[in-house]
DNA sequence: GACGCTTATGTTAGCGCTAACATTTTTAGA
DNA sequence: TCTAAAAATGTTAGCGCTAACATAAGCGTC
């Protein structure tokens, strides 16, 4: 217990100036050397090398963070932890920034209004974050003037726009809505029904997407556009088709915004007879990893989430690194996966 | 652009001693009004807060950290993201540090070597967590001195252990393992295989709690017990099943270490007519969302994911507040849901 | 009305590090 | 050999906040 401090009840840290006092070098030294160890003298860097690892010095990046207004830190903002989409998300984002050595504050939005997230970024920005990551390309003005006046770098996922001035990565989900409508439509479809749960403005926007390739071909029945705000699960998914099928014996396919519910769909169908494809197409979005094995195989529209995750990433680093850079948009496109539910 | 600051390119941040100017207080008055208001006077605590607001104040909490030795923050140590697993008890970390205004730090140990574990446990320390959250009880020395050296109180999760010394929240797996070792027993299996992936402590601990049960009946045979070191998923199911049942005509039950293993083999034998349970029990582990709609619904072995995280994290939360209490240890069980598969 | 006692606020210093500039030492070049 | 440039190291100050210790103001009390 030598080395007691006043302050604090544990055993005071080693510092960067117990390091230096030890190899007779100044504080700074040893900043340099450990940050940029070629600025420093070999001899000198080896000593004090040396005398970190014997007195067990971890450098402080609270302290590194007031000092140099840099924390190496950045906020992730999505809306669930138990939704594995945003989990591969992160799980991406997290691959880029532990080569950088970055660490990730994740903030959970909850699929809620516009001021929960105001309130949450605004706790973020407390642990003055690099840069922020966020979900979704319809946060309100609030969001993008914090922004703008922490001059915090913001990268958009899971979503694209049209404007020019905000960076993002993902797929246009209306779009990706369409591929899906289309498919239905030319494997001879002609009562369509679009399922969504969890609706958020992403998956509006699929559902929109499609609901537009069935208008335009004259097969959009509003009775079959069915949209719950629960969240979305495999026993829901249950639930809807079987809903579906008892009040509208005409329909022939469903799109699901979501593989759980499709999932669920098909297990309800597998147990209660109803053929799939034969009786009813079923198509899902986001090709989870059992859609491969569903009784059928599920088709679905697959969207590259570690992908995203990686490239907001790397996108929001070069953007930290050189906050001149002007907004890039990176879309990464969602494609049809072809399989025996359709 | 008015408040430009010299060091930094972006507009300097306001502080508690602009805020404190604008009021006519000193700084500290400030902090206290807002992290113990009871301790300013009304009239001055209100003038504070309004002209928080007004000048768009929003506390430092990396200066914060570095003044009061306390960063309200916590780190926790999980295997893998992409796990639904850890994932849950994120998810449950999450729901009290949220309440308690703590944020979290997430490292991925990656099923590796302990030397690995050891090295992200330094990098973790960097940021002067106030406590830390780690994942199974087999932490390497190392690990333990480095949490004692820096006096950061440590949870463990997910597993049980006998030791006095360290607080853990979890369940045992050994128990868990022998449980479903049992019901297959009690429902007539006599040729009992043992599949497990992603080997670690806690996942050899179920294998070998079944193993037991089975050796103490005298059922046990090790040409059943398939253990491989890839990682647990809905092919790799498929496939296990698929080549035991090739190579051991009298297996007539299957414990999988994870229900993904499980759900893959039941996929497969209901896609090659393999009468589950008739001609195969199935057992799986962890109780998955998908296990209850499964052909057939699967039995397995539910576990308090998202109960286990809450718990560590209050159990963490009570040892930061109060270091000096002793360890807790908190058993939340395993427990049989029967399905069809058995 | 001087005494303690509580309540409200202030002063000072410093958490551990790094930016910016200053200085010294080394190296290269003419 | 001298000079200029480059490389290596040091000095100073301060990031924004809070602990610890003043101090001042209110308040009853004998």
């Amino acid at each position: 217990m030598q080395g007691q401090k006043s302050r604090a009840s544990f055993r005071r840290r080693t510092t960067m100036a117990d390091v230096a006092r030890d190899v007779g070098v100044s504080a700074i030294t040893v900043s340099r050397a450990l940050r940029n160890p070629e600025t420093v003298s070999e001899p000198v860097r080896e000593r004090i090398t040396e005398a970190c690892r014997r007195l067990g010095y971890v450098p402080s990046r609270v302290a590194s963070a007031l000092a140099s207004a840099r924390s190496k830190t950045i906020s992730v903002l999505i809306p669930s932890l138990t939704n594995i989409v945003f989990v591969e998300v992160v799980a991406g984002i997290k691959q880029i920034l532990d080569a950088l050595d970055y660490q990730m504050l994740i903030g959970i939005t909850g699929y809620e209004d516009q001021m929960a997230e105001e309130r949450l970024l605004m706790q973020h920005l407390e642990y003055a974050p690099d840069g922020i990551l966020l979900t979704g390309i319809d946060q309100s003005e609030t969001v993008i003037r914090l922004l703008g006046d922490f001059s915090v770098p913001a990268v958009h996922m899971m979503d694209s726009s049209e404007r020019a001035d905000c960076s993002w990565v993902g797929f246009s989900n209306t779009d990706a809505g369409a591929i899906a409508g289309r498919h239905l439509l030319e494997t001879g479809r002609r009562h369509i029904a679009i399922v969504a749960a969890q609706l958020d403005p992403r998956s509006t926007r699929r559902c929109d997407g499609c609901r537009d390739v069935l208008q335009a071909a004259g097969h959009y029945d509003p009775a079959l556009d069915i949209r719950v705000p629960h969240s979305s699960s495999i026993p829901l998914g249950a639930e809807l088709v079987q809903k579906l099928l008892r009040e509208h014996e005409a329909c022939d396919a469903v799109y699901f915004c979501n593989d759980d519910l499709a999932h669920g769909a098909l297990f309800w169908c597998s147990q209660n007879g109803v053929a799939v494809p034969e009786r009813l197409a079923v198509v899902g979005f986001h090709d989870f990893s059992a859609s491969a094995w569903t009784p059928p195989p599920l088709t679905t529209i697959e969207t590259p989430r570690q992908e995203i995750g990686r490239e907001a990433a790397r996108l929001l680093m070069a953007r930290i690194e050189d906050p001149g850079q002007p907004a890039r948009q990176i879309d990464l496109g969602a494609r049809l996966i072809r399989r025996a539910s359709s």
